[in-house]
DNA sequence: TGTACATCAGTGAACGCGCGTTCACTGATGTAC
DNA sequence: TGTACATCAGTGAACGCGCGTTCACTGATGTAC
């Protein structure tokens, strides 16, 4: 028997997909309030439950954490790959286009970047947020690939690439890529010749 | 009248120099418990004071959180200037010297790392904070101002050391920034070619 | 088709916690005379 | 040198807050028969 009705304004007192209304909760929370806004009390009551009901659903706040950061490295993954598909084939432009979706990323959802950086070191705890985390390192990695940078190998060229698009990402929410004369610095400006591998 | 008896085991009612003992114990909190362990209690019980008496020294949470900030930048910039002039003459060396000095205040004080970047948009609030930071940006800018490494002037020049070195902070203190046989990639490897201006 | 019942997903009250802040107070300091 | 006194820097109790978590409970679901 399926409750089928479809009156909006009765409650029942079955959310139906309440784990996945918690998660919806926690990025608009995350978004709207940043880290200190999203708790469980506070994400229950944006799903519209009291604030025991989550723990029907996830290993405490951890767990609820654990469970947004791996959307949250999904979407990030998502953005990445729609920004490189939008650029053509050349390699340049798609690791161009790779680093504007993680930027766009980090700019658009400052809170959630910050979140999903800062649980990968449990990833072990979650088999989605390992997935997803791995599935993003892999799109910088794969077009990072056709290109030589620094000498050392693909690691290397890797952490190049990365550590210059993260660390622009993380010093432009502070506001400190701006010239004296109040232009912003594009990302584009900052990275280096990339000469095509072989 | 000073009070100029040097018993230790005294417990005076005035403490002395309360201020700074409650900014030392916020960097050893810091230090030993990370930023969610920084708390005006903590701070009060580990400089042997009651809840109450920071009051008298700082405006609430913020003031001593800023306080600890200046003091933090003051360290980093120490630091970085520290390295440079164990670097030798060569501009070169004394720029990879400063990034050094960088690297080595993010992993030594992570947490400290953390609060001063997140402090960076309240320096009206402080001015000791205002000058720290200035002049911590002031140590890397005058040693990139020596090289030419991306067309567009200084700010982009040092945009992009800074994103560099700051991306590296950040990826190595989540343990990203080693190769799959678990050997660190070292920062110079991922410096690009350094051309001296004119 | 109907009914008994196990399971599931909610509720609301209560718990203890640590936090920042306020307040009347008290003891020490140091200055005016 | 001594004394009165204003000021300063502490104390300890109390406040209200929001948090995560637990618990007995209840209503809805869906299955066995």
């Amino acid at each position: 028997m399926v409750c089928d009705d479809e009156r909006m304004d009765e409650k029942p007192h079955h959310h139906g997909n309440l784990r996945e209304a918690l998660i919806s909760a926690g990025l608009e929370l995350l978004a709207k309030e940043g880290t200190e806004g999203l708790t469980l009390r506070r994400a229950a009551a944006r799903a519209g439950v009291s604030h025991a009901a989550p723990a029907h659903h996830f290993a405490g706040k951890e767990g609820l954490l654990l469970a947004i950061a791996a959307r949250g490295f999904t979407m990030f993954a998502d953005m990445m790959e729609a920004e490189r598909e939008r650029s053509g084939p050349d390699p340049v432009e798609r690791l161009k286009g790779i680093c504007r979706g993680y930027l766009a990323f980090a700019g658009q959802h400052p809170a959630l970047f910050e979140l999903i950086f800062s649980t990968m070191g449990r990833t072990d705890k979650n088999a989605d947020l390992a997935n997803a985390g791995t599935r993003a390192y892999g799109v910088l990695a794969e077009a990072v690939s056709h290109f030589e940078l620094a000498p050392g190998g693909p690691g290397v060229n890797e952490a190049m690439v990365w550590s210059l698009v993260h660390g622009y990402a993380g010093l432009r929410q502070m506001k400190r890529l701006e010239l004296p004369d109040g232009t912003a610095i594009p990302f584009e400006s900052i990275l280096p010749p990339m000469k095509p591998r072989l």
